[in-house]
DNA sequence: TGTATTGTGTTATATCATAACATGTCAAGG
DNA sequence: CCTTGACATGTTATGATATAACACAATACA
């Protein structure tokens, strides 16, 4: 049996960039959002499973209208909201993120987890790295309470290269 | 005319969500901007320079369309793009930051300090403060090295409440 | 089985953002 | 002076993202 939480660009950030098989991920997460959300009396319907496992499968952030597309092409609702309320009920849980720079989403890659999420959004291939973000949840939540202010949800996204692009970008040096 | 008690952040961040006179913020850091915009061998010309102004003035955020509406009734172009690009020109140039979860835009207010902007946004009041983010700033790229990647830019947005909302909502107890 | 709650789907519209192109401004070099 | 090239402003038009409001269906559970 596959388990997620070794599966290396899924759960195992230091290869987060790195090419690698995935291919049962999708079904293990999908598993275990179901135990998760029926623990919390919440229902995986059939829209919100679909979704999720499109978002699984494409490994990648999507759009709320791309998601839509895959939907409708499968039978169900061809309008925005139908996506946009599976997305918001998956977000909520804890089971997909919000790309806010990107106006997307994207499948949580060990929901349940307690975790302040952290994005690395590479500028040229747009490849979308969930980091572990607890230092940084941390440092953002002193300098709230230094206000008096306090947290309940935080956006944290990083713009910049992929170890591949940067490769392919950084050393272009002998333009002569 | 300026409210102090709506006044969400100056340059003090230990005062950001204080009630405080900030009368002169405006013009000292219009002044400023103007300085090192010259000093870079840009312009800061006229539909820039009341752009920041507004922002400045209005001490929060605001949507792209909010500052049109201003520039439009005050002679300058009426089409988004005049808005746009002008807050676009501000952005790069570190004079006002972006709130990806307001769709919005606010001044910096300090400039020239090489900074990592965290922003802590009052979800009852809409407030928006900007806190000292270089402790966040340092843990995301730190987390962000250990995977190879190179961070170019940030975005760190806490949702939550202010202190004065906190006050409001929280004791919340003899509803009867 | 009735009834309240939640979920799905629809229409319509609101809100945010940019592409593409024409016109205007201004400073540096001829 | 006046040309020219770079930048800035303004326009039209359209694209992209998101939500309000309502009708109906499924479910849960008394």
């Amino acid at each position: 049996m596959h388990d997620p939480l070794t599966c290396p660009g899924c759960a195992q950030p230091d290869l987060a960039f790195a090419p690698h098989d995935h291919s049962r991920c999708a079904d293990d997460l999908l598993a275990l959002a179901e135990t998760q959300l029926a623990e919390g009396g919440q229902r995986l319907t059939p829209v919100r499973r679909r979704t999720l496992q499109i978002l699984l499968e494409a490994h990648r952030a999507m759009g709320a209208y791309d998601v839509l597309e895959r939907l409708a092409a499968e039978g169900f609702g061809h309008q925005p909201p139908v996506a946009y309320r599976a997305l918001e009920f998956l977000e909520e849980h804890g089971l997909a993120h919000r790309i806010r720079r990107l106006n997307a989403f994207t499948a949580c890659m060990h929901p349940g987890e307690l975790h302040a999420p952290a994005f690395l959004i590479c500028r040229v291939c747009n490849v979308v790295a969930e980091a572990p973000g607890v230092a940084v949840g941390l440092a953002l939540g002193q300098a709230a309470k230094k206000l008096g202010f306090t947290v309940e949800r935080t956006t944290v996204e990083a713009l910049g290269l992929c170890p591949a692009c940067a490769l392919a970008e950084g050393p272009v040096r002998g333009v002569a």
